[in-house]
DNA sequence: CTTGTATATATAAAAACCTTATATATATTT
DNA sequence: AAATATATATAAGGTTTTTATATATACAAG
């Protein structure tokens, strides 16, 4: 209910490592129960749409940095991904890689960082 | 020297709010004092490009947020980039929710919730 | 019993954004 | 004379994302 706003716009160029993040803490999700986790894990501040979130779990896929498992439940079918050892390491990098960047954007943006004495 | 690795992926979709903001705390800049700017206060971990800053400036102003002002200082042009009253707004708007974003996205990413003891 | 909502995956066209390459031009340093 | 720093700008190309659409089951509401 209520707010929808989703500032879907900065989410450009993070989706892969939010992905890929997600599923370093988690062993094995699918689409849906990704989508679910972001919206939840953010109290709804952000939300993946299914058209951008899918293209690139096939890209992960293809890349070699998931492996897929499809089960039925309930009658439906689940496609499940899981991170390959060499995706787990890319997970690590490309998570480190964006804390940093995180960490440089909010200094720019306002939050200074505790300044060293100056001399 | 050494790293000029920056990370520009995850620029993608922030670059509008940095401008926004680096132009709400400093008055006026001009293009290239942006860059300077940005890779001097994050250390050089951001690194914006012509390219991509450029545009952004003159979609703005478009929009009627900026504002320019050419000068020429020491035989080159110059051209300076200030908000409108408008800008103003629009900057404290995006930069307010990209910290939000920012901050949700830093929650996902690393600092999980204490969990609930597991059954 | 039919409609709507939640669950679930997927693709394709279009738009948006960014990268890379390029052009132009002056001042200063090597 | 050449390289580097300063300074703005555009265009082609590639990647990513949005929006719209298709398919399908389960369950609740009317």
């Amino acid at each position: 209910m209520e707010n929808t706003t989703s500032n879907s716009e900065y989410l450009r160029g993070t989706l892969k490592t939010i992905v890929l993040s997600l599923l370093a803490e988690n062993k094995r999700m699918y689409g849906y129960e990704i989508t679910q986790a972001v919206k939840e894990q953010t109290n709804g501040e952000i939300a993946l749409t299914f058209g951008a979130l899918y293209p690139v779990l096939h890209k992960l896929e293809q890349e070699g940095a998931l492996l897929t498992e499809s089960l039925e439940v309930d009658g439906r079918l689940r496609k499940y991904y899981a991170l390959t050892q060499q995706g787990a390491e890319t997970a690590r990098d490309k998570t480190i890689e964006l804390g940093r960047f995180l960490n440089a954007l909010q200094n720019l943006l306002g939050v200074p960082e505790p300044l060293p004495a100056t001399s």
